[in-house]
DNA sequence: TATTGTTATACTCTATAACTATA
DNA sequence: TATAGTTATAGAGTATAACAATA
């Protein structure tokens, strides 16, 4: 059904070169997009967003980090995981504990809730995982990480930190110069 | 100098298993979101966002089309793409033709500057891959852009148009129930 | 009455900048 | 004085709804 004769085929300008819509770089942000998109979809019902997740993984892999050491891991102001963490404290998910040291500085700690809630968005995590690569053999979707490993490890990026996180502001320049 | 010493191995749950901040979905999306930011950048220089890009693009592959048609092909809402079309217009790249048979309609065809600038946008375009894609062979990125073909038929995204025009809102949904 | 293009309004989101309390 | 966390403000961006012209 899906199917219509090898669809991205026209489109764009050249065929199935290297340029235009059907250029690996395209079709890496079309079909990264895609997959973020679909993902928070299925974090939705939870009442999460992918913000909440990267938060709660982060402070689960550092333990006892302060607010400032989470936001910098994720590249965000300070200002916003201050929300974040309000909402994630709310519910319970995840607790401030007072730093006897520094009491300026608060320990983000995961609450059990926490850490449960956590196993049953991995759980999430890999039914989205499936649905996206159904099209993929188990050695294919080995293949593609590989891929993309290198890609991410050459470009620098953090692992478990989605750029999206850090939202980059792509400044309008000045003159056209067209 | 990029490399750590394999530096997404820790953090998240699993290893290099098939979930987690490793896992081929979050590295998609991870990967995908670096690269449209990335080529987001490139495009400022030349006063762009990527929603321009694209609806030039989908103007020039479907010459003489109306608005409704462009923001229908793009997923985005009519009244966005009106003010799209009216800075592209302004910049000359673009023209509104009145149509004889329905004069609400008008068809969208590019300017002399307008092919001018979509060919300056392919070599940005072929830049920014280059950049990205630079640990890959040329048979790496073929091959990875097979993978990814193979995603984008399956899940019924259109050639050329990125997710991230048409704004999908993720509805904060009811309650948590954790 | 329905549809195209447009304009106007309201809302969401986020960066930035103050502010406080501790150091 | 500098820093962690917080609060408040302001600005960008976008969906939604109303509107005018034409079919």
């Amino acid at each position: 059904m899906a199917h219509k004769r090898s669809s991205r085929a026209a489109a764009g300008s050249g065929g199935a070169g290297g340029r235009g819509a059907g250029s690996p770089a395209f079709l890496l942000a079309q079909v990264g997009a895609h997959a973020a998109a679909r993902f928070a979809e299925r974090l939705g019902p939870l009442g999460l967003t992918p913000a909440h997740v990267g938060s709660l993984r982060i402070i689960a892999a550092s333990e006892g980090a302060s607010q400032q050491e989470v936001a910098t891991r994720l590249g965000m102001f300070p200002s916003r995981l201050v929300a974040l963490v309000d909402e994630l404290q709310e519910r319970g998910l995840v607790m401030r504990v007072e730093n006897a040291r520094d009491r300026r500085t608060y320990s983000l700690v995961l609450t059990a809730d926490g850490r449960e809630l956590l196993e049953r968005i991995g759980r999430v995590a890999r039914e989205h995982q499936e649905s996206l690569l159904t099209s993929l053999s188990a050695e294919e979707r080995e293949q593609l990480a590989a891929l993309l490993r290198r890609i991410a490890d050459q470009q620098g990026l953090q692992p478990g930190v989605h750029p999206g996180f850090a939202r980059l502001r792509v400044k309008e320049s000045a003159a056209p110069r067209t």
